[in-house]
DNA sequence: CTGTATCCTAGGGGATACTG
DNA sequence: CAGTATCCCCTAGGATACAG
């Protein structure tokens, strides 16, 4: 059968990439990366003290193995990685920006709900 | 500086709505509202057939007690019950556009690698 | 500096059956 | 029609320690 696939695909586009940037951490850092155009592994973590190195490490594999990220390595003493946004990754940007923007709102009728 | 997100994650307003629609369903539910502006239980199941219906009762209380839809219970036989956007509901659907153009994008870019 | 390797747990989310 | 009630599995994701 085809299964879970057909009906949600067909009709509804939000799901099909619902799981590309599903999750606590990966619009998170497509954030950052995009205010900071490149970042290293240390600076990504520092901006982000609450991950973990081992799900930062998992995360940013993920969202290369999805194609939004790139990784950079300099094999040099001490080593150097730097991460960026690939072109499609650039193209969430609109979707970061409209969320922000949303934030704000809801932010303003939670305010405006308690009193 | 008010806006700056790098020194933790309370302060980035991305990473503090994000528990809001994280997520397998809220996303698409949202959307399918936002189509439809009102849906009955059962047309909703009928739109999401892999959510069970005890995880859509979840995610409908969830994303209404978060103020985003609005639940109006007629008491008829048999029962009816519509669902709809709130106002800050209705707000979010350009980050779903957003999103919706950038999935369209992806799949695009998607295919053109496997070439 | 840039990660791995383990371990562990809360809860997201599926399956199935039942109800006013 | 519009849900509840259970059960249960799995993985997201945190804590900690270690490594090249």
């Amino acid at each position: 059968m085809k299964n879970d696939y057909t009906d949600n695909i067909e009709s509804c586009p939000i799901a099909k990439v619902q799981k590309v940037i599903r999750g606590k951490w990966p619009m998170v850092i497509i954030y950052h990366l995009s205010e900071s155009h490149v970042l290293r592994f240390s600076e990504l973590k520092r901006k982000m003290p609450q991950i973990t190195e081992a799900n930062l490490t998992k995360e940013l594999r993920t969202l290369e193995a999805y194609g939004l990220i790139h990784r950079e390595v300099y094999r040099e003493v001490p080593p150097r990685v730097e991460y960026s946004l690939t072109a499609i990754g650039t193209k969430f940007i609109p979707v970061l920006e409209a969320l922000e923007t949303w934030a704000l709102e809801y932010e303003a009728a939670q305010i405006e709900s308690q009193s």
